[in-house]
DNA sequence: CTGTATCCTGTAGGATACTG
DNA sequence: CAGTATCCTACAGGATACAG
């Protein structure tokens, strides 16, 4: 299934660049880093501060993130446990972009809502 | 379940921020608009163009981009029928926030696959 | 406290067939 | 050509229980 596309780009459904979209274009994902950019936080800490997500998906989404680099884990051997998460300088780096984009979120808030409502009307009928 | 955090953030759970997200944050999504970045494509030109894509996840990410208002969908009335797609005003503004997304993770490819690389073989054993 | 393991359910999304 | 409709399955992800 691996055909042969002129353009280097992102549309081959091999191409490296979609695994990575895979990571960082995810819900969790982006709101871990937003959550880690201010700095280090407990695993606790984190899940009290993101309203609605499992403990499931919370350990499995800072797993993937380890797992690329971008977040950091650091264990600490006490009784009870203490690990604290924080964002590596490759994750920092895309913590510019991915705040930029939570950022065009809210700038654009009203027109989107706006062109739903205005869509949905012409729909319902 | 609507608790009372302090912060306006993107944590609480019915934030409109997270719900803008849902839509831009989503692999087809991302590929459509830069499929689209580059000007007007005709229904089956997308589909050629991006591998690996059903007919129901195009069609189903094209209504969703419509209908926040940042793809735009012109049917000619003819036969065979001939349907363009295009960026509004609105989607051209989160063209290059998505492009320098994408070129970030060009830019960084090797440094994430190094790491997973890295943390396999830490796993492993 | 910080997880892993297991079970269970809804649903995302592919394959296929059909329509204006 | 540009879709909609239907079926079916794998897997995402919540709830719960348990461990180091």
């Amino acid at each position: 299934m691996v055909r042969n596309f002129p353009e280097p780009e992102v549309f081959k459904a091999d191409c490296p660049t979609q695994q990575v979209l895979e990571t960082i274009a995810d819900k969790w994902s982006v709101i871990v880093i937003y959550a880690l950019s201010k700095g280090t936080r407990r695993y606790s800490e984190l899940q009290r501060l993101i309203g609605g997500v499992s403990q499931k998906m919370l350990t499995q989404t800072l797993r993937k993130l380890e797992r690329d680099g971008l977040v950091e884990r650091h264990v600490y051997p006490v009784v009870p446990p203490k690990v604290e998460y924080s964002l590596t300088p490759l994750g920092k780096t895309l913590t510019e972009l991915l705040k930029a984009i939570c950022k065009w979120a809210e700038i654009h808030l009203d027109e989107i809502e706006a062109a739903r409502v205005h869509y949905d009307e012409r729909i319902d009928r």
